[in-house]
Parts: C-alpha cells; structure tokens; sequence
DNA sequence: GACAAACATTGACTCAGATCAAGCGCGAAC
DNA sequence: GTTCGCGCTTGATCTGAGTCAATGTTTGTC
C-alpha cells in the first residue's frame, strides 16, 4: 500500500536458487521455458501485504528468497497466523479465485509470480508441476496437522519450544549445516507474530522466552539472535521424543 | 484387533454412493475399470483402529459410509484429533510407506481400499486421479487451517458452536437438506472424542453443551440427537460471521 | 431385574495464561 | 544530544478452563 511494489530484473530459471525444490522442480528444460514465458518476479517490503484475504488472485508463485506469512483474522481482531512460507513454498490455490487467507511479508520478500489463468492451463497439461504440487500441498497438510497438536495441546513453554526447534531446523536444512552441536540463528519474527503463530499473547511469549533463556535451554543476543546449544534438550521441552513437527 | 474385518461382498463403482465425490469422481469408464481391478472392500466397527500411527501402509483408499477420525497421540498420553474422515474423503499418502497418524473408526466404517503400489502406478499413469486428488488435499489443508484459528484463538464456547455448525452444515450438505430453519442431527462424536478435536477437557464440553442447551442455542434429546432452532444464531456464537469453517 | 460398563453431568477448587499496566533499550529523526 | 516510537520485558491481578471427585443415565448381559 504504502510503497510501489519494486521489479526485480528478469532471472534465468536455471540460475534460481529455488529452482529444485518449488514448484518447477521436476519441470524438463521445455516445460521450464513455457514457465519463464509466464513469470514475473516481485519484491515487497517487511511488513507489506503481498494479497488481502477475500480478493481476487491474479497470480499464484514461489516464495524465492524471504519470509511471509499466512494469517487470519476474526472481526473482533484475534489473529491466528496458519502458515509460514519459506524459499520455495508455493502461494495460491489453482481453481479458485479468492484468496482465503491475507499474505504478509515477514520480511523482505521476493516472490516468483505466474499469472494464474496460463498456469493452471500448463498444469492441466503437465503433470510433472501437477505431481509437485500435490506433493508440495501434502507437506504442507502434514505441517498443518502437527501444528493443531501444537494449538490444541501444549503449553506455552512447550509451544516457544517446539517452533524454536521448527526454525533452528529449517534453518540448518536450509544453510546445509548440521544438527550436531549448537545452533545459531536469527529468528524472523517479531514477539508479536510468535504470539499469533501460536495461539499465545506477546507477553506469554516474552515470560517463556526469558525462561528458557533462565534454564538454559537456549541463549540470546539481543532479541532475535538465538543459539541453542543442545537441540534435543530443547526438542524434549517441546514434548516431541523422536523427531518434532515440520513447518508449512 | 478384536474382531476379523468384515469383508463386504463386491460392489460396482458404478452404484458406489461416492462415485462422484472420491478420488475417482474424475475417472472415465477405462480408468475406473483399472480401479476396481485393485480394489476391495473392509469394514470396521466403532472403536477399531484402521491404521496405527508409524505402520506400514499397505493400502490407500476412500471412507464409503460411517466417519472415521486422525489422531496425533504425545507420550504422555495427550492426544489431539487432526481430521474427521468422511464419506468421499481419502486416507493415505500416496509415496509414503509409514502412516504418520492414527485412523480409527469413530462409527462403524466402510471403506474402498487400493492396493498402494498399483495405486501409485495408476496414479502417474492417470492424471484425472492425481488431478481430483490434488483438489481434495487443497481442500483438506484450507479445512485445517480453518481449524488452526479454532484451537488457538477461540473460547471453549467459540469453539463447541463451531463444531456443531460444521457437523450441522455437513449433514445437511450430505442428506441435501436446507440451511433454513431448525436442523437435526445426531453427533457422530463422544464428549471424549469433541474434546480431543477441540484441544479440551471432556469435562468442558459438556459444560458449555450444557450452557448452549440453557440459553437456547441448541436443543438436546438424549446426549447426541441435536436440534439447532437457528443457525445463524449459532454461527454467532462461533464468531464467524459471514460463513465458517469447513472440515477435513 | 440386577449388575456392570461406558458415557455424561455437575460441583469445588486450582492454576496457566490473559489482561492491565509500568517501564526499558535502542535505532531513527530532528 | 534529545526525543520519539516501537519492540520487548516484567510485575500484579484476574479468569477461563483444567483437575479431582462424586453422581447420574443408558445400554447391554446374564
């Protein structure tokens, strides 16, 4: 709203970061240049609604390098954020025109953009974007599923917890380190957005957080600089044993 | 675990009352045929577990009659329901060997199995499958973030009117009813089970069954047959306004 | 018709997390 | 350098839902 969205300049599909884990992964070399005939790329600023729940889409995209999230808001203003969409995550539903939930930029934000009409008529011919997406969009449900256990119930402690060890595990994944030793990040979201993703207030946040902090499960620098020294330590405050939950 | 599974004798897709709803809804006369080449019927009674949580699946396959629901359970026994299965909805991740949920019949159950290796083989071969799938698992993931706004932000009133409306419009959506004046229905659910999609104590639901009941939201006979006089009335309480959430 | 078992209701009390409120720390603007 | 504003922390108090416990209702079984 406030700024002119910025355009990025045009970028090979070959050269793209995301380019085997999106939506295009299994796309062969004609498949991608009829992509590329359709692709736009968008920046956005932090804070900066990329669409408003309830509008027309005109595009469906990839999250390329950036945070945002997906949120929902009832009248009275109770926000509950359902989904948080990392490099590579796809935004958009094919067949639908109204979009069901706002998508704000966590932070800055890149965004690959296909108009959507031309894309759902290169997915219905082919099926190598068809099979992705739908094994995208089946991630996606099991992430939604370990968070309603998540939602419904833990407590808050164990909540700060579990989407601690969420980040610091995507994070590792996603810079190729390991998950021995420990872990360092920054965390991109604010107490706030915390709270939301949640089900929690800012303030039960902030309490849990400085406990943590206390009993020594994590350490902080600042506000958002996060290390954590023993991972299973903190995956066993957030109650999973084996393996914890995953993150849309 | 008690009981032998009941085998149904063979039915023809052609009669099945979720011809057009299933996985298969898309499928022409050829491609059906491969289906029921693979097919074959079990039947379940209430209480028995379909699949437990970490098995091998050796079938995928579609709810014919009766409800069955997912379950995530925490070692220390706190459980939380993720999905409600229905008649037309599916079970299984097609590439995926280990179950990652509990499936138990909350009814007794019919369902439509396929053998999951030639069920994924027929899949690649037949787009309109993976096409309608792809359909149902978005609508699945919007119905669970629909219920992540439940559990984290709603009151334990929010949350059983929430419920109620969804099971009422269901039904009527299922028996072809209106949505106009008063709707009955029978819950296919325990005090235990809504607890445990709702994130609650048994004890609260049926308090705040009880408040419904004595300010006239809902009208009760016996424990499980409901009226509902008004349904606006009781998306109001739900704090949805326009029209809530839909289900799994 | 008595008994058991499963499901449900209700009450009394407790407590985790919400709410209300005050203040801190730090970068940006002037 | 001071001031503003935002994100965050911390404290005091309140409250909605959990916990523990007793009792009621329905259904099926012998």
């Amino acid at each position: 709203m406030l700024n002119e969205d910025l355009v990025s300049p045009h970028q090979e599909c070959g050269s793209c970061p995301i380019r085997h884990r999106a939506v295009c992964a299994r796309c062969n070399a004609d498949e991608l240049q009829e992509l590329e005939d359709i692709k736009y790329y968008r920046s956005f600023e932090a804070g900066q609604t990329v669409i408003w729940s309830g509008d027309k889409m005109e595009f469906v995209g990839s999250v390329v390098s950036g945070i945002a999230s997906l949120t929902q808001t009832m009248e009275d203003g109770r926000t509950q954020m359902v989904g948080l969409l990392l490099p590579s995550d796809f935004v958009g539903r094919p067949g639908r025109d109204g979009a069901a939930y706002d998508v704000v930029a966590t932070t800055d934000l890149v965004m690959c953009c296909f108009r959507k009409k031309p894309f759902e008529h290169l997915m219905s011919r082919t099926p190598h974007i068809a099979q992705r997406l739908l094994e995208m969009t089946l991630d996606e449900l099991d992430a939604a599923r370990e968070w309603m256990l998540v939602l419904g119930r833990k407590t808050a402690r164990e909540k700060i917890a579990s989407l601690l060890s969420i980040i610091a595990r995507r994070d590792a994944s996603l810079k190729l380190s390991a998950m021995k030793g420990p872990m360092v990040f920054d965390l991109p979201l604010t107490r706030e957005a915390m709270a939301d993703y949640l089900g929690l207030t800012l303030e039960t946040v902030s309490r849990q957080m400085s406990a943590l902090k206390r009993d020594g499960v994590i350490h902080l620098e600042g506000k958002r600089h996060v290390t954590i020294p023993d991972l299973a330590r903190l995956m066993e405050e957030a109650g999973d044993d084996a393996d914890g939950g995953m993150l849309a």
